[in-house]
DNA sequence: AGAACCGCGGTCAATATATGACCGCTGGTC
DNA sequence: GACCAGCGGTCATATATTGACCGCGGTTCT
């Protein structure tokens, strides 16, 4: 109710405008051919405007990758919360990856590259690492699964974590990068969405503790 | 989407969060209780501003009557668009006038003193004029109602038009102004309303039709 | 190759907006 | 009638916003 207050409340809306413009921007341009002064247009700013709320385009950037990261790493982390069955959690983690990335190709790129070692430009250095940390953990959710999955008696006890681990994380994004890069659009997700499903079915039934039992 | 045009919105958003938080205040306080200071610390801005915004702390007030008149105006007009029966709608625009000025003291107290001829206060001309011309309208509406009772054969046609109008304009001014008067708060509004649509009622079979064909 | 040019990220003097200490007046108190 | 308190309104100061401008890296022209 304060000055203060309203002050303090009205920067954030600012900063949140730019981000919610630059995000649009970068998500259908990528970062180079997105200029500042298109993101100042889109947020109603001036040029010069964005440079009191930000240091420059990259820490703009950088901002939107942090929020689109944590974001994602939230929503598969409450995927742990009340578990049904490993078999289960593991279609939904897949389905929201699908899902994201679908939606966040911008993201999807910077990701792979990080996994690859190939960034292309450079990240201010926390930002580097807590997308490090960040993807790391997202993916350790995976072997949680996997744990929880044998512990459970749903899967087989002598699995190797990592390499499944590895090879699901492989098939989604290999999956998303193959329909990314022949063009298949957003409204087409079903059809993503269907792949990814039917091969972590067949998948998980080749590591499941029912298979033996037959 | 342009950059003036969020100014100019942002410039509005201003006014009407002035206007919001006087009006609330007018409303609890009357006129003269009511600091500038106070004002602008509920729209959440120092004194100085509401100069940026408002002439002053009366032209705010006269832009709240402005307003409420307008908006009170708009409420009855909108009765003549789909009429029902002519007992109807002056039972409907007795209800909305109770209503609002149970809602809206300070206006209430406002016009009043304007059909007596002792304003408290000296508002710019042009508002004074608009205030006149108005009310005058929407007293005019009562006699429309009238006219197409009696074009309906619904009440007798040898009615004294302004006569009648009056009689139900004081009618409606005595009874808010004896309950404002006495003190019986917006909670009791049924009571108010229940007063007026019972004499009210009797009021109209004393100029209906129905009567004489008896 | 290198000259000439362009487009962009980033800067900064100029402008617009917001603030609150201050002024003069008024109405009340002793 | 001298004092005071409290208010509406002002204005020098502080903050926020703007867009013309700068320099640099990349691209085209000769």
């Amino acid at each position: 109710m304060g000055l203060e207050e309203r002050r303090k409340r009205e920067r954030e809306n600012r900063k949140t405008a730019i981000l919610r413009a630059a995000r649009r921007l970068f998500f259908e341009k990528g970062f180079k051919s997105v200029t500042v002064e298109s993101i100042a247009r889109k947020a109603e700013l001036s040029k010069g405007s964005i440079y009191l709320y930000y240091k420059g385009k990259e820490e703009i950037y950088a901002h939107i990758l942090l929020n689109d990261i944590d974001k994602f790493h939230d929503r598969i982390s409450d995927l742990l919360i009340n578990p049904i069955s490993a078999s289960e959690v593991l279609i939904r983690l897949s389905s929201i990856y699908v899902d994201f990335f679908l939606n966040d190709r911008e993201l999807f790129r910077i990701l792979v590259r990080f996994m690859l070692h190939t960034p292309d430009m450079n990240l201010p250095e926390d930002l580097n690492n807590h997308i490090i940390k960040t993807t790391n953990k997202t993916i350790s959710v995976i072997e949680q699964v996997f744990i929880y999955g044998i512990e459970k008696g749903e899967f087989q006890a002598t699995l190797n974590l990592r390499l499944n681990r590895n090879a699901i994380w492989g098939m989604l994004n290999g999956i998303i990068s193959l329909h990314l890069f022949t063009g298949i659009e957003k409204n087409r997700a079903d059809i993503i969405q269907n792949t990814v499903k039917a091969g972590l079915e067949i998948y998980i039934r080749g590591i499941s503790t029912a298979l033996q039992a037959r």
